[in-house]
RNA sequence: GGGAGCGUGCCGGAAUUGGUAGACGGACUCGACUCAAAAUCGAGCGCCCUCGGGCAUGUGGGUUCGAGUCCCACCGCUCCCACCA
């Protein structure tokens, strides 16, 4: 028989995570009393394993809805699968499985995994973005974009993954040109895909981040960033037309600087601009060939390496500057990109670094027109003067200071016609067309006579065909299909074909958490009662590698959707919590550069290379198998239980920070949930146990409404469901109350506003530690409360332990649930408690700390620095000098100047 | 180059936002229990010291009765963007 004095987490959590189960006691209430509250973590791909990762994020939120629960709210708490996407393809071509049973398999291991941790999550309203009766949804959502003239297709230079052979978005090629998914570097191809107009969402996009006021700092800068607006002007060059042809359109360029506009000698084309043909004169045909020949051949990466000289031809053809007349050299260069603004730069050496450099170079006149105000112009420059100063040699504009010129330039441009102020975006639209198997058909058919039509919405989801062949080659395997690719076409009913690409997963993972408001609905992809009930969401937790790419695109969604009018909320997630990495102890050996495994090493203190014996580089790092770094979750759980296992890791490390895995730091954890189990089991020995509570009083939503006063704020009177206040009579049972109080003020406030887990933990090990001296002399109705408390606020983080404690102690009347610890009202703190009679004074003598004294805690000021002057410590070190000055900060310090 | 953030014991990290720096935990040391080990319990644990104290929050300055916290400069680290006109 197993010792009952003994905390064995594997005899206690399967138990009642069976018995959770079948109280229903994570439903999502739809109705009834207590505030909408949403909790959501960034669903997963279903890859098969959990990893650490996976567990930092869905703890987090879990207890942050567990919490919710106990202070009346009515919470959602779902789960889903972003189940689309590449690896189950490959698994497919590598081992002959069907993605969709790979998936369906990874799923139900995972969603196994998940339980054993005992999340609260309501599996009732589980998806998954590869099921018809969702991706039916996706492909509804995409028709919403076409119609709204969002979704189009367009030739364009994209970015192609050679080993994942698809076309990947700009958000999924990092800062390296690399695919974020293969790591593959990507190549530019000129490709027919379809695209969303993100782009036309640009400013709302910008202009709501502010608001966002619940997000890091660094996700709304990211995303700032990212979209990159820019306010200038739109300037146009007239062109000379060589000799005898016809006459050409002018010529556009972008500018942030039109207040330079005097000092451009010179204009730069994108080698890929469409007018250069057009431009170029005979005699420099064969010099503009071979300079686009050598750009063509060159990779982005190496085209917009900022310490590249900057090379370039004349085309030989003249522009006239718009502002001076003067005529001015047309050329073409490699640092000017086709797709930023027009494609077309004016070159300014004088007041840009590049054009400066590119200018010195080919011997192009550098013309100063802004001095720094309070000098003259320089008859050598250095390099270029790119800050605010005055204009000089600018024509009327002379005089002015750079940023009136700005303005005064547009106006005169858009007066004369020859320009006017632009915004300019980083943002790209959205390439959302891949040419992949496994992702949501795109739902729509090519017919010859009618053009794109598409699939009428009865007539979805345009499902995918379970058998194909995997090549893993060239085009989407759905284009080898031809009983599935012809199809009559749905307006003219003439042969037409499906479109084979299917969707980016992006897509998929856009709008699943509005699906989760209403998961079972089959006449939309959510009825607007039940999303404008559930969201925004209130708290979304999940890694910052999504700071742009998920983030950004659900945004865009929302705001597409709230303008059609499915939904009434600007933003998607009210408050986000980017959780920090989980890294995994490594040891590397520095010459070699060979990483060992963790088993691999004898000696922690001293980590030697098994092989050569030298000595081991320890760091921490991101999980993986290439490092032997890795943690698996299931054996932690099976070693120390699924309580431990959450406890440790919110513990270990504030959320948002990265956390270092340690095993010895585990055990600790342990430990700490052991003294709480040993601490209950002692109080039952002595025959001490806690009286059950009444149903009505425990029920959330059944009892009083959560009121606003009680959501704001931990320090009221208790309320139904707490004890009422016992009287204690002995110092110990005062101190006992003020640690138990304390704590439910501190912990309070840790999980209010910045959810600071860390803390909390470390406020319940303090309650503990003063329970195990102080339970014994304390009278029972106190020890009582104390117990009752710790068990209530353990909780949300150790769910199985708490239960099993608060059960033991006879606090449960466990009929249908109500007597579930998961079912009590969060403690609320009495402020009576707090009160003390007397606190401690520190005495600072010229803003040094000297001592302390026992005051009354309600004594004045002039009592206070009475007390000080008469006290040993001002007469030690005042040496009966009278003092200067003398501060005083009621009920913290008295502070003597002499 | 532009932007954001960070720097506190041996380590992870606290510090009510200007009021006793180092909470809580880990590691370590000593002690109790044990034949022994583990577990458990108790004590210690920033540095220096003549035991009165002195010095300490990356460095240097400033504001203040008082600075880890505010301001200026510098050093170092992390992340994002970057030939974006």
């Amino acid at each position: 028989m197993s010792d009952p004095s003994r905390y064995l987490p594997q005899a206690i959590e399967e138990r009642w995570q069976r018995r959770w189960r079948e109280l229903d006691l994570d439903d999502t209430p739809d109705t009834g009393e207590g505030q909408p509250c949403y909790a959501l973590s960034m669903f997963p791909y279903p890859s098969g394993s959990l990893h650490m990762g996976h567990v930092r994020n869905y703890v987090i939120t879990d207890v942050y809805a567990r919490v919710q629960r106990m202070r009346g709210r009515r919470v959602l708490h779902p789960m889903g699968w972003d189940a689309f996407g590449l690896p189950a393809e490959n698994a497919a071509i590598e081992r002959g499985v069907n993605p969709a049973d790979w998936t369906e398999q990874n799923i139900a291991q995972m969603r196994g995994q998940l339980q054993r941790l005992g999340l609260s999550i309501d599996w009732s309203r589980e998806i998954a973005t590869c099921h018809p009766d969702y991706y039916r949804w996706t492909q509804w959502l995409f028709l919403q974009f076409l119609d709204a003239g969002l979704a189009y297709q367009k030739e364009a230079s994209v970015n192609w993954d050679p080993i994942d052979q698809t076309v990947l978005a700009n958000e999924q090629v990092d800062g390296e040109g690399r695919s974020w998914r293969s790591g593959a570097k990507v190549e530019k191809r000129l490709l027919r895909q379809w695209f969303l107009r993100i782009t036309a969402y640009a400013d709302a996009l910008v202009d709501d981040l502010p608001a966002l006021t619940g997000w890091p700092e660094r996700v709304r800068t990211m995303q700032a960033n990212w979209i990159g607006r820019s306010e200038g002007a739109e300037l146009r060059f007239a062109v000379v037309a060589p000799g005898g042809s016809a006459p050409i359109d002018p010529i556009c360029v972008f500018t942030t600087r039109p207040d330079t506009i005097y000092g451009a000698t010179y204009l730069v084309l994108a080698p890929e601009h469409p007018l250069v043909d057009r431009l170029t004169t005979p005699e420099q045909a064969l010099a503009v060939a071979a300079f686009r020949d050598l750009v063509s051949g060159q990779s982005e990466q190496d085209r917009t390496a900022e310490d590249r000289p900057k090379r370039g031809v004349p085309l030989g053809s003249q522009v006239i500057n718009p502002a001076s007349g003067a005529e001015i050299p047309l050329w073409i260069a490699d640092y000017v990109l086709a797709d930023y603004g027009t494609g077309a730069v004016m070159g300014v050496p004088a007041h840009d670094q590049r054009d400066f450099l590119f200018a010195r170079r080919h011997e192009l006149p550098i013309r100063q027109v802004i001095i720094p105000e309070g000098s003259e112009a320089d008859t050598y420059l250095g390099e270029a003067w790119t800050q605010e100063g005055v204009l000089i040699e600018s024509g009327p504009f002379t005089g002015l200071s750079a940023s009136e010129a700005r303005q005064a330039i547009t106006d005169a441009a858009t007066r004369e016609g020859w320009g006017q102020s632009r915004r300019q975006y980083r943002l790209r639209d959205w390439l959302i067309s891949r040419q992949r198997y496994w992702g949501c058909p795109i739902p729509v058919v090519h017919c010859p006579s009618c053009g794109v039509v598409p699939v009428p919405a009865d007539q979805l989801p345009v499902e995918l065909p379970r058998d194909v062949a995997f090549s893993g080659k060239g085009a989407s395997p759905l284009a080898q299909l031809e009983d599935w690719v012809n199809v009559p076409c749905p307006s003219c009913q003439g042969p037409a074909r499906r479109e084979t690409d299917t969707m980016d997963t992006f897509m998929c993972s856009s709008w699943y958490y509005l699906r989760y408001s209403d998961p079972l609905c089959d006449s939309l992809p959510f009825r607007r009662e039940a999303v404008d009930q559930w969201l925004p969401v209130d708290q979304y937790v999940g890694g910052i590698e999504h700071a742009i790419l998920h983030l950004l695109y659900s945004r865009f969604f929302t705001k597409v959707l709230r303008d059609r009018g499915l939904l009434g909320f600007d933003e998607p997630f009210e408050r986000l919590l980017t959780q920090g990495m989980v890294q995994g102890i490594t040891y590397r050996n520095p010459h070699s550069g060979r990483y060992v495994a963790p088993a691999d090493v004898s000696d922690p203190a001293d980590p030697r290379d098994p092989q050569t014996g030298e000595r081991l580089e320890v760091t921490y790092d991101k999980m993986s198998k290439s490092k032997y770094n890795g943690v698996d979750p299931a054996r932690v759980i099976e070693t120390y239980g699924a309580d431990t296992a959450r406890m440790f890791i919110l513990f270990k490390a504030p959320p948002e920070k990265d956390l270092e895995w340690d095993d010895a730091d585990v055990e600790g954890q342990f430990r700490f949930l052991q003294r709480i189990w040993r601490l209950v089991d002692s109080c039952l020995q002595r025959g001490l146990t806690l009286a059950p509570v009444a149903p009505e009083a425990a029920a959330p939503g059944a009892a009083a409404p959560q009121s606003a006063a009680a959501d704001a704020s931990a320090v009221v009177p208790a309320a139904s469901g707490a004890t009422p206040a016992p009287s204690p009579a002995s110092e110990t049972d005062r101190e006992l109350r003020r640690a138990v109080h304390g704590a439910i003020t501190a912990v309070q406030a840790d999980l209010e506003g910045n959810l600071q887990f860390n803390t909390a933990i470390s406020e319940l090990m303090k309650l503990s530690n003063a329970m195990a001296t102080a339970l014994e002399q304390a009278s029972p109705e106190v020890a009582r409360e104390a117990l009752r408390t710790l068990l209530l606020l353990l909780a949300p983080f150790a769910p199985h332990l708490a239960e099993e404690l608060w059960q033991k102690l006879g606090a449960g009347a466990d009929a249908g649930g109500e007597g579930s610890i998961h079912r009590q009202r969060w403690p609320v703190a009495d402020p009576t408690a707090l009160v003390r009679d007397t606190i401690p004074l520190v005495i600072q003598v010229k803003g040094k700390v000297r001592g302390s004294l026992d005051v009354p805690a309600d004594a004045d000021s002039a009592t206070l620095e009475r007390l000080a002057l008469a006290s040993d410590i001002a007469l030690k070190w005042l040496e009966g000098q009278p003092p200067r000055r003398v501060i005083v900060v009621p009920g913290k310090l008295v502070n003597l100047v002499p």
